[in-house]
DNA sequence: CAAATATAGTGGCATATACCAGTAAATTCC
DNA sequence: GGAATTTACTGGTATATGCCACTATATTTG
């Protein structure tokens, strides 16, 4: 009960996402080279790229992300004239987020550069280990997860 | 070449990671309950007091976090007299992380509410995959990591 | 030892991300 | 169909985190 003599990363979970997250930011950054888009802001492009013009809602939901913090993760990139938000035609209350031309080919530029830092990620950890943690990865940050989770602490609480 | 259909998360090491920490940080934060204290907050507390006194320097490195950025997040638990900075006495420029007393209580108050939300990862994740991520993701935070893919850029780049 | 350089931190600015309190539009319920 | 509720988003505030420029102190060098 004295002991808790390891560093808090040899136990949790979320500290250690968190710092590895940190330390991934940073590597991919500068790997993906000296771009006025950061890494953050490359995977968001490249999910609305993939969501065909989400509202911000999907999106959000897909990012595992706040629906107030995607509005502000947003605003550079519209400003910068990348994205757009539209509204809806059915639900006047919805926006839909759609690349912009310039959004579009920014996006594809940065392909190539996001390939070479996760090449360089594999070679280090592997291809194997590498795909096996997006898929745990993957799974921590679904719906199901949540559930579970929730109901893990459903008696014990 | 023209594929590419899967959503990013399905390769990109970085996105995933950073979506899981999103995820983790809520379902943590809602685990550990009311408190003025975040998860990210426990877990620097946590780490100041496991190095004992460190520089803000030895701290920054311990957390794979800017020092900069580290001194910023410092401010909130300074303000509430949770932590303070001492001047080292050898080395004038330098100044060390000290929990205060106020700041200890609290950090051993949280321990068992952190326990519970620990205990409910590894109930949902399994004590073994879980053990297994943490050394993976310690692994990506290190040193060793970091030269690692700086090398591996060597020759591509 | 004095000048040049390196190190530790600070402050300003920018993005990332969350919560909460609105607002407006849609849906549900008498 | 109009009131109550829910949903989608906005704006404000706070923490999280990084970069850069600057300051103060230490270390290295000639």
């Amino acid at each position: 009960m004295e002991k808790q003599e390891d560093s808090i990363w040899a136990h949790c979970s979320s500290s250690s996402v968190r710092r590895a997250s940190r330390q991934l930011g940073q590597l991919y950054d500068d790997a993906m080279g000296p771009s006025d888009l950061r890494g953050t802001q490359f995977s968001l492009i490249t999910q609305i790229a993939y969501l065909k013009e989400p509202t911000q809602k999907e999106l959000a939901k897909a990012m595992v992300m706040d629906l107030s913090a995607l509005g502000h993760t947003l605003k550079p990139l519209i400003r910068d004239d990348l994205v757009e938000l539209v509204p809806d035609e059915k639900d006047r209350r919805a926006k839909r987020v759609r690349l912009t031309p310039r959004g579009r080919e920014r996006q594809a530029e940065m392909v190539a550069n996001w390939q070479e830092a996760q090449r360089r990620f594999d070679a280090v950890l592997g291809a194997e280990k590498s795909a096996e943690l997006r898929r745990t990865l993957a799974f921590i940050a679904s719906e199901d997860f949540a559930k579970a989770y929730a109901a893990a602490g459903k008696k014990g609480d």
